[in-house]
DNA sequence: GATGAATGAGGGTTCATTCAT
DNA sequence: GATGAATGAACCCTCATTCAT
């Protein structure tokens, strides 16, 4: 359930299938590329092969289908926040829950500050893709990062209350990017003085 | 939930006969439950006239374009939020902040379950279509309704704090929406532990 | 074969038929408005209803299809054009050859300068019109009134040489008239250079 | 008819492979044929491509759009009869100025009986197609090789005396074609002494 | 007679996918 | 492996015509 080609294990590339991982990585990137500037509209498998500098034909022979690489991008989006937030939890052991969760805060916003319309639109595209059981596991990993952290903090309900941390979070990050350019810093601000509020409320309730 | 039928988008016609009326309802409704059953995949116009009993042509009488559907659907989900939410705020003159706050997030989470699959639809779908100075409008509205309130009880910075809860609110319970099956009571008890917390947190700041 | 709605015989107009009158002229000035300003593309009978006032119903009460409005069109058209040359040669009968060949060129231009879009429009029209037999009918007619003229004068092939000038003198008229901008004069005089030198040419051929 | 095929209207895609060569032209004899047989009334895509022989799609990759077809009929129908004529022209610079003109008839002549009833539609779709910048251009080219003839024997007002002998002889040649059946010797005596008869009286002018 | 709502076949265009070279 | 020409189902939209009121 998680991405097969994700990130590559050992960075010895296998000669025959350097050219193949570039290949794909041109893919991805053209994708990334498209989305980021025209959504779904203009995200289709001719266009895609144009901007990635391949033919249509190359294309398919790395991805069954259209769907394939909008899969492909989610996963290895999921895969980036998800190492991202392991490894800053990891570094925040040390600290307070507040001080912990302004680094995942951190971390989550520039995940975000990337590529804002691609998280959208991917975000839309998991309604129609096959991702159902993916999802879900995707969501326990992130809940299960902020939800390890609240826990050695006593937060009661620390499962759920992560889970909505990272709910309400993703709204307040992507509803300011729609209607406001703010960059990370103000996003921040206005994301801590969220969070800590939440995460005392939590406390205590 | 009182809101009159709010202005069509560019209509072709104003449905002046009864019939007409009837018919564009039919359209609307048709529209809804596809969105509802099916996201944009299968919001086709051809469908859409099947399933509203009518023909396509007819359909093309009283809209101008498909996203001329999209953009009527918006409208009045947006007006039937705004006035429902204005409603609750004018009843809860006489209450605390947290009774009021309390209101309008039953509103809110009441209006999100009605049509769940649609309104994250019709989220996306405003990302294409041409509703730009629409949707700020909406959403200083919005803003509004709920910085009158805050100011009221001398919470700082109002128009932002209104603006970041209510983008929380909306992640959070379309978070919960998409991932889980809770009903409106469980829905409104975890939200509330966010409002009063952020409001908490806002206030002191 | 002739228009069977054309001019009305008697000026005494039954009452009951003046309202009837009335309507079919407003669908032929409506049409003739949209061929001039926007040919055939913009030529629908909901359109032509709506110019001339009408709903599509009552056109449709007047005219069996759409064809036939461009059919009485062209009978109006040719009628016109048929009175009015036949008048100019009537009151030719003392002058010479070319000062009436003059008074028919000036009738020609005056006819074509009037709706100039609408005649390209129609010419076109009638390729795909049900009219052979009254198309034929019309030439004859109009080379019936030229050659008469010419036989006066002892022309030879007079039937021949009537129906080239015809057609010689409507290329010249409709090319000035697509390319360029010219009065009336202006077209008369490069007009007249051409039948004159051309019924020379006929004369001694 | 010695004329190199003219540059694509706006082309999707620059027929590389001689596969693609071959069906570009059984696109375009295809759209010639119907033209011919039917007029613009059965010129639709999907006809043309069944006609050709290809799909839709295919017709779609070469030309962006319907009216690109025509407009590439346009072009290749005009750079045949403007190379003919230039051919013809260049051929006749030892001859005297009505065996000159005798040689540009019958170019004439026969271009126009190659596709009657395709020149007849092309020069109506003129009316609604974004050409007019070009038109204007190739009316001068024409009008120029004529009227460098025309003022080699010093006809006065050679520019206009040669676009007004082109419109005469067009409607001369489209009048004969469209009611009559003629063959080329005939259109051609006919032609002559118009011809002959308006270069004189201008050179009297 | 007049109205205008409704019909639906027809036609333009796109794009995911295949396959011969 | 790579290419890009070809396919055709699917979808948007128009407009001549009908018919219930």
């Amino acid at each position: 359930m998680t991405s097969p080609v994700a990130q590559p294990a050992s960075p010895r590339k296998q000669p025959r299938q350097a050219r193949a991982r570039a290949t794909v990585d041109a893919i991805l990137q053209a994708s990334t590329r498209i989305l980021q500037k025209h959504g779904l509209e203009k995200f289709n498998t001719n266009h895609i092969a144009e901007v990635a500098g391949v033919s249509v034909g190359t294309l398919y022979q790395y991805f069954p289908s259209k769907d394939a690489i909008l899969i492909e991008l989610i996963r290895q989006k999921r895969s980036q926040l998800r190492d991202a937030l392991a490894e800053a939890a990891a570094q925040s052991v040390e600290l307070t829950l507040e001080q912990a969760l302004d680094n995942l805060l951190r971390v989550t916003i520039a995940h975000q500050l990337r590529w804002p319309m691609v998280g959208r639109t991917l975000d839309y595209a998991e309604s129609f893709l096959p991702l159902a059981d993916e999802s879900l596991a995707f969501k326990r990993d992130l809940a299960d990062i902020i939800s390890t952290l609240l826990a050695k903090f006593a937060v009661p309900d620390a499962e759920m209350v992560a889970r909505d941390l990272i709910f309400a979070l993703n709204g307040l990050i992507e509803g300011i990017l729609a209607t406001q350019t703010a960059d990370a810093d103000q996003i921040f601000a206005r994301a801590q003085i969220l969070a800590h509020g939440y995460i005392r409320a939590a406390r205590e309730n």
